[in-house]
DNA sequence: TCGTCCAGGATTGTATACAAACGGTATTCA
DNA sequence: TGAATACCGTTTGTATACAATCCTGGACGA
């Protein structure tokens, strides 16, 4: 389905990147306006988002961008920790894990650069590198179902780092905490290597809620 | 959104009971007038199945309902792992584990009646047991975005195990797996109950990988 | 003054009309 | 005889017209 698609596709894009904030209502003719489509591919478009949880629909109301809870987060990150775990097993299982070796190598060497010399905009760098490492875990799962949730979880955990800025410390420890992932992952060790996700996750999590001003639910 | 809603649950169930079988084209308008709506709502029903990939939308072609490949088992049953063995996990830290209590001694119960007497059509029963316990899991997470990607998965399995029935020996063993989960569960032992749900995932998998002809790739 | 109810306007939900793309068939040419 | 191609019917993809629903503002009454 051609223009459907991709009207999807842009506006889940504005929505992760906050261009469409979290609760405002998403009115129907100006967006196909502004889009230059007519209704239908659009309402295509906001159907597949309804059901990625990007938009609610009110019936009768329309479409709004889903608001973010704190709840949601905590949910969101245990969406999170059931599928890396579980992915990164996979990995660990699998006979391609030389692509972990050299990973661990890149974040070993980020973890001390961030300890000698702080950030100061090299973060565009690191984060294709941990692009890369998600990728990496994606594809060693072989399985096109997880590669999906996964795709899905992760965008919605994009949306939400939006409320909490990443400290130099956290990237630090982050860096880490990837590098340990990457080690077990390579080694084919299971067990250890979906612990270390666990941890990493859980961490990812409490800096996040830390940064929100201590949540009740901790 | 109201005949859209319907629409795809109603076809969402003839797709799981094989009333469509997999592979059939879905005619727009011919559909359209067997349920007795337009077209409109009908895309929405079909546009939500894809996404579900419980049809496989060719542009230009149409909407198939998809095949059931060996491989997609195998992915399908990664995934019920993952998915299933975090939320016992969530459960089996809850404070509300009672219920879990109750099914054990029910399925303990079960697990002796098949060994006793066989099944001789108790088995609606017997799964309306399995049922609550499914639900209960789901519950306890108290997780909204894991109840609805436990349901999606298994209602992928539900479509697949119409590929093997089930023995009833295999009955008789999954009663003790299901005990052994419930009790784990109870106990708020976290790692036993993981690993339970882990076995039984895998034990089910491989009864029907092997009463499909064992499969290639064990 | 506060609450209720009604009317107007706007917006969503559905149906239908039109355009584009695809598949199948027959025909033509080597 | 076989393969390539052009044509036609069918089906999907998109736009638009119409109906039903919901929110807003204001007037009326208690």
């Amino acid at each position: 389905m051609g223009q459907g698609e991709q009207v999807y596709e842009r506006l889940r894009e504005e929505i992760v990147e906050w261009d469409l904030a979290p609760g405002t209502h998403l009115n129907e003719t100006r967006l196909a306006e502004r889009l230059g489509v007519s209704r239908t591919p659009l309402r295509e478009a906001l159907l597949r988002l309804s059901r990625d949880r990007l938009v609610r629909l009110s019936p009768g109301r329309g479409a709004f961008v889903t608001e973010i809870a704190l709840q949601d987060v905590v949910h969101q990150f245990q969406m999170r920790e059931a599928l890396e775990t579980h992915a990164v097993r996979l990995c660990a299982r699998n006979a391609e894990r030389a692509v972990f070796g050299a990973l661990a190598v890149d974040f070993l060497r980020w973890e001390e650069h961030f300890a000698r010399e702080g950030v100061h905009g090299a973060e565009t760098e690191y984060y294709a590198l941990t692009d890369r490492l998600d990728a990496a875990i994606a594809e060693g799962t072989g399985n096109p179902y997880l590669r999906e949730s996964l795709a899905d979880v992760r965008r919605h955990l994009r949306r939400m780092r939006r409320l909490a800025r990443r400290t130099p410390e956290r990237l630090r420890v982050g860096a880490g905490e990837h590098a340990r992932i990457c080690r077990a992952a390579r080694e084919g060790a299971e067990e250890e290597a979906a612990r270390a996700v666990a941890d990493h996750v859980n961490n990812s999590l409490r800096h996040i809620l830390d940064a929100l001003g201590g949540g009740a639910s901790r």
